[in-house]
RNA sequence: GUGGGUGUAGCCGAGGGGACUAAGGCGUCAGGUUGUGGCCCUGAAGAUCGAGGGUUCGAAUCCCUCCACCCACCCCA
């Protein structure tokens, strides 16, 4: 027997109305804020995504899927979506678009991981990306989109972590800082952390590694190494934060798994267990269209992955109604009777109304049974006693009571009956 | 990629070397007389006990290898 592959999940019919929650709430945040939707391809060639993230990020070296396809082109299933959003907006001329440009997507995302608990091959991730202003207050509205989602969905308890990882005028000061304080200490540094220090040192401070945690604690602060630039940026984020009521906590060791990102970063945790189950996070990223080939333009984005943000809702005990069923069940009674269900299922529907009609061979009785499940209000009968009398007999299910009526009132009867 | 746990019908789940021709519940299907549901009763279908190999007279039960899922690390969403 097949399997759906490993780290992918069918999503059932008992789980799309959380994504149907989900996205409804995506629809309303976005429209809140001005954002408007673009789709990319699931695929993009290769260099787009190693000149986004960076070659040393864990990402790229061993989490995409790349593969080539018959022409020779290297392509890989996309790993996150900001690279492939920018991409279009320098594809689409977007920079003629007052700025910012505020798009959003809802995407599948594909990296070979070891699945486990809220971690896939394939997730879905909702994204956003406003792009084309330095203006702390972008920053501040995006992370504003974010926590208000949230708290649109419901979901509770989770704390925002927020830090600024500078930009390219201050970030090589703190990194040549950073270098040298890790210097005295390479010998006692984790296997990891050894080649972090090498190829990425900022994440020498992400590591969880308790004896490594312990000199990444007295290591150089980067808030402290910021420019005057940088330093005026964040501050004034914090004040607009504050303004918009969002509690962020400070976490100078917060550095996201993306070489773009620049001065603002921040994550989304729930309340609930291990710091590893980020739901969301973003930042600022302000060189990556230029990297990728436009004109110097700053951007800020975030995005959260939608499957563990249903976990969260499962995990809080949100309820969600069951799917509508069908007003009417259209039980018949005998061949030429069939013939007139066909014709009555196909009428009810082109009015506007959900019917259901049974198939195959049942008693009577079998059929009750079926429309019972089926939650019909209504069940209509047709035999040769109704086919005889041009009728049709129409049972409430719920109070258990049935009449006859014409076939021809049918339709005005059930419309008067039925709530929208 | 590392370490640990689990794997019995569509779902939940008992059984941990011979009494297993694998319990029970949910669900499905049929019947409980003649054209009628929900409760109830009866019955049926549905499992090569994750896959493959081994030990043994005998394996769902022990061992090995795979596969999948779960948990932690890692990474991130």
């Amino acid at each position: 027997m097949y399997q759906a592959p490993r780290g992918t999940a069918d999503i059932l019919p008992v789980e799309q109305p959380y994504w149907r929650y989900v996205e409804r709430a995506i629809e309303e945040i976005t429209r809140r804020y001005g954002y408007r939707r673009i789709d990319t391809p699931v695929f993009e060639e290769t260099g787009l995504f190693r000149r986004s993230a960076g070659d040393y990020t864990d990402i790229v070296q061993k989490e995409m899927y790349t593969f080539e396809d018959r022409g020779g082109v290297s392509l890989t299933l996309k790993p996150e979506g900001t690279p492939a959003v920018c991409r279009a907006y320098l594809e689409h001329g977007m920079h003629n678009l007052p700025p910012p440009v505020k798009l959003y997507y809802i995407s599948p995302i594909f990296r070979y991981d070891r699945p486990q608990a809220g971690r896939y091959r394939q997730h879905h991730q909702f994204g956003a990306e406003a792009i084309g202003s330095a203006d702390p207050a972008l920053d501040a509205e995006v992370i504003d989109m974010a926590w208000q989602f949230y708290r649109l969905l419901g979901l509770s308890g989770l704390t925002l972590e927020l830090n600024s990882i500078g930009c390219k005028t201050c970030r090589p000061g703190y990194l040549a800082a950073l270098k040298d304080y890790y210097c005295a200490h390479v010998a006692r540094l984790c296997a990891d952390c050894k080649a972090r220090f090498e190829k990425n040192p900022l994440r020498l401070l992400d590591c969880k590694e308790p004896s490594c945690q312990e000199i990444a604690d007295n290591a150089p602060r980067g808030l402290e190494h910021l420019c005057p630039d940088c330093s005026a940026h964040f501050a004034a984020l914090q004040k607009y934060l504050a303004v918009l009521g969002i509690p962020a906590t400070l976490n100078h060791r917060l550095v996201r798994g993306l070489d773009y990102y620049t001065r603002t970063v921040f994550e989304f945790q729930p309340s609930f267990e291990g710091r590893q189950s980020t739901i969301g996070g973003g930042g600022r990223y302000d060189d990556l269209i230029v990297e990728l080939g436009g004109r110097p333009t700053p951007a800020c984005g975030f995005a959260t992955g939608i499957e563990r943000i249903i976990i969260n809702l499962k995990r809080q005990g949100l309820e969600l109604p069951p799917p509508p069923a069908p007003a009417v069940f259209i039980a018949f009674i005998g061949e030429a009777a069939k013939e007139a269900a066909v014709r009555l299922a196909g009428e009810l529907r082109r009015e506007g109304i959900p019917a259901a009609l049974g198939f195959g061979e049942r008693s009577l009785k079998g059929r009750m049974r079926e429309a019972d499940a089926s939650g019909a209000r209504y069940a209509v009968i047709i035999g040769d006693e109704e086919l005889a009398g041009g009728t049709v007999t129409l049972r409430d299910m719920r109070s258990a009571t049935q009449e006859k009526v014409p076939a021809a009132a049918l339709i005005p009867r059930l419309r008067r009956d039925i709530p929208a």
